[in-house]
Order: structure tokens, then C-alpha cells, then sequence
DNA sequence: AATATATCCTAGTGAGCAGGTCGGATTAAG
DNA sequence: CTTAATCCGACCTGCTCACTAGGATATATT
């Protein structure tokens, strides 16, 4: 499982997605209507939107008190995947050595310089896929976008719902 | 950190780059030769070993006793960097509901369907580019190759070369 | 002013897994 | 028959993920 998106990542995602949809709305949204729309817990959510609140520059921003709640920071065709997800993950660095930025590092090692030329470019692929998409486009992705996605692989199909129990 | 590459994965690729460069030697390639020349703990890639030779097809074959060791199964341009990772690391997913596979799938929450869309682009980004180089070409990848890969990121800079002891 | 409804903050926690180590059994070459 | 290698399974240890708990603070409504 090379590719690992956390419940962080996930629901976050989910969270934005959602406040994206509301951003037209005259009212914030708030936690606890979000959290009942997708099914996932109000206190964990919590944890989720401080990182996207206090992100630089933040993502949303909160209205405190009674009839409070979220908005984000900026319009939704604003705002890439990109930002969302390294906000919500960290960088997107298949391992220590590959972080984000210059590969010009002198390893002593024999093959794994050679290595490290491959998750460059796994890193670097992920990294255009995200940041060329935007809250924008997943709002907008009705279900033939969906169904027209990419499918050159044999089914395997142990495919489940509910989040987080097995692995 | 969506990208999460473990030492099975990093290892694991090193493992068969080294093999692949001596794959028209006369002689096997022993585990303690290869542990020898990366630096890696011979117990633990007698484990990663386990999964190239018991994959389906497997992708070394070994033999056993003195002056024995481990040879590709086929030419390093046949073996395809798709390939190894899966072995290695499992299915490209980057959670369950993901699998590699079609997403036809129903799902009763609202936004959920419409990440599905993402995370499904992020995996087939990943798998096309590892499906499109083989071994053979990480081992051609000479230096300047590696300097030309496509940095557009700004720098960040906390590299090091020990691997696993921080995240 | 009182209450209800929000955001905000910190700590703790339980399970699961990554990342190995260790000891030994089997196989074959010299 | 010794040496060098592959094979095999059990075990262990620390870390991180995915939450939960309990409260403090802010504000709109009554």
C-alpha cells in the first residue's frame, strides 16, 4: 500500500468538499451539521478543521459562538487539492529522502541514488495530479464524470463501506 | 504524508536494482553480497526476498546452498517497476474503498462519492508511472538523469540519508 | 441575564503495524 | 564434513493512527 491516505486525509477532504458545496450559503456551517451529513464524529472533525484553520494561509475560517461555524477561506475554484491534502497529511514525500523540493543530494550508497530517481517521479506525478484539481472540480464531478474514470485494471473487488475497521 | 513508501518498498526495490545490474553474471548474486553492498540488514531482506520469490509470477529465483543466491526471473527490461512495488507493498490503493479496480461502487454519503473521484486519479497517476518503467531503466539512470527531474517546488531541505530512524 | 449553541484546546488511550531480530532447519559446493 | 548459502517461523518493541473525554471560551437568541 504505497499510496496511504490517513481518515485525516479522507475526511478532510470530505469536510471541504462539503463546505465547498455550502459556500454559496448566507449562514457558516457549522461541525456538527457537517459531521451528521458525513457520518463521522463531531470531535475528531475538530482536530481535522484547527489544521485547516490554522494553516498558512488558512483554508477556512470560523465564526465562533451560536450559529457559528465554517466557511472557506477563499472560492472553491481557488483552492487546490493540493493545498488540501498537504494542509491534512504533511508533504507529499514518499519517504525521508524524497521530500518536496531538490533531489540534488550525494548519497553513498550504490543503487539507492538510482532509487530515488523513481519515487521522484511517483512523488512528482502525484503532486500535478493535486494540484491541478480543485474543490471546484470534485463539487462539480456529477456521477457520469465518475463513472468515465480510468479503469485499466482487473477487477479485485474487496471493496467495503465503512472506514477504518479492517486494513 | 500520502506517499508512504516503507522499507519494505525502498528496500525492497533496492534489492532487485542490484540484481538487475548483475543479472548477465555468471554466478547467483548472494543476499549477504547485496546486504554488503546497501548497507541493509541481511535477516531483514531475506523477508523482502521471500515476496519476489514466492510472487505470482515470481520475479527472482534463487538457489540454494553454497555459492548460491538470487537471479532475476526475466531480462530487467521486462520486469516493470509496477510490478515489484506491488509485490512489495501490496495493491496501489491509497485506502480501502480505492482499490485498485473499477468504482462502480454505491456509497450512501453525500461527498464521500465525489472524493472517490480524486483519490481514484491520485492511483492511476501512481500506477501509470510505475507501470511505465522497468528495471532496465533505473539502472541506465545515470547522474545527469537524475538531475533532470522535474523539481517545481521550492525547497525544504531536511533530508538525510539514515533512513527510518525519524519520520 | 440566562441559556443554548457553537468553536476552541489539551490530554489520554488502545489497537495495530512497521521494522526489525533471533534461532534454527535445509540444501549444496568444495 | 565443513562451509556457505537459502529457507522458515516466532517474537519483540516502539510508534503512530484514530479516535474519545472533558472542559474553556465566545456569541446569538430569548
Amino acid at each position: 500500500m504505497i499510496l496511504r491516505v490517513s481518515t485525516k486525509g479522507e475526511y478532510g477532504v470530505r469536510l471541504m468538499v462539503d463546505l465547498a458545496r455550502h459556500y454559496y450559503s448566507s449562514r457558516p456551517r457549522s461541525l456538527t451539521d457537517i459531521a451528521q451529513a458525513e457520518q463521522l464524529s463531531l470531535a475528531y472533525l475538530e482536530q481535522l478543521v484547527k489544521l485547516l484553520r490554522e494553516s498558512e494561509p488558512p483554508l477556512v475560517i470560523s465564526t465562533r459562538g451560536a450559529h457559528g461555524g465554517y466557511r472557506l477561506s477563499r472560492p472553491p475554484e481557488e483552492i487546490t487539492m493540493g493545498e488540501i491534502v498537504r494542509v491534512l497529511e504533511g508533504p507529499i514525500a514518499p519517504m525521508i529522502c524524497a521530500t518536496e523540493g531538490e533531489m540534488t543530494q550525494i548519497c553513498s550508497l550504490l543503487d539507492s541514488c538510482k532509487t530515488k530517481f523513481l519515487w521522484a517521479r511517483v512523488r512528482d506525478a502525484v503532486a500535478q495530479t493535486l494540484d491541478s484539481m480543485t474543490l471546484a472540480d470534485l463539487v462539480g464531478a456529477s456521477e457520469q464524470e465518475t463513472q468515465n474514470a480510468p479503469t485499466h485494471f482487473i477487477s479485485i473487488s474487496d471493496i467495503r463501506v465503512a472506514p477504518s475497521s479492517a486494513l
